[in-house]
DNA sequence: AGATGTGGTAACAAATGGGTTACTACTAAC
DNA sequence: GTTAGTAGTAACCCATTTGTTACCACATCT
């Protein structure tokens, strides 16, 4: 058992409640039904109302716009208004600390990947 | 740029709507307020219904009876009723796919005990 | 002139998810 | 005898999220 523990095969009780406490943080960002859809898109080069719109699908204006306040708050999002243009532009732009979730989407990209496998599989 | 996205620093249309689409797919299982949750609690060798209440807190029991039965859909927990005990005894235990779920949250706990201290830090 | 694109907001409607309370039925312990 | 533990279910309500529609002002394209 010790050996499981040391190789990650096993949660132990205190790795249980550390999980469950930091998950519950991670989750009360990045929880919602739009937020890492919003910050995929982002970290690809979407950076404009309406191409995010296009790119995250189904999003309402409203939704989106809440979202983004949302995300720049919490330092997810960097908004910048470029007052030069001639119809004034406004990018969201990714930040250091968007770059920061990227395991996290790789994992949940990962998973869903073999989650979909598995369901064309067996249906 | 070719260097960057080869690094993994760039997310490229490619990617991105492959992203989109998976990390959709995951959060379509995953996404509840609870499953993780339950999850991790599973994972940790909390086995029974009143064990799993108590260890995921505030969670209810028509919550929690609702949610293990969806877990038990996806695969993502076994039901086995113990009925040569003398109260009838019910475990929900992890199964061999519950065990995929465990990079990702442990990229999910990572991230959230970061910007935990990050929170702190600023405020 | 009229459509489309720029970035949104306000008001209202609907859905979903979650919470609360009560209840089952049986056992063991205090 | 009463409290707590075993594993839930049924009915009901409420609140937060999410969606819908319409609208703003201004500019460029057709």
């Amino acid at each position: 058992m010790e050996k499981l523990k040391q190789a990650g095969l096993a949660y132990t009780e205190a790795r249980c409640a550390k999980n469950l406490t930091a998950t519950e943080d991670a989750l009360y960002v990045l929880g919602g039904k739009w937020t890492l859809r919003i910050v995929i898109a982002v970290l690809s080069g979407h950076h404009r109302f309406n191409d995010l719109q296009r790119t995250v699908n189904g999003i309402s204006a409203r939704v989106l716009s809440s979202e983004l306040k949302d995300l720049e708050l919490n330092g997810l999002v960097r908004r910048v208004v470029l007052a030069d243009q001639k119809p004034v532009v406004t990018e969201y732009l990714p930040t250091e600390y968007t770059r920061t979730l990227r395991t996290v989407i790789d994992a949940l990209a990962e998973w869903g990947e073999k989650h979909k496998r598995r369901i064309f599989k067996r249906e």
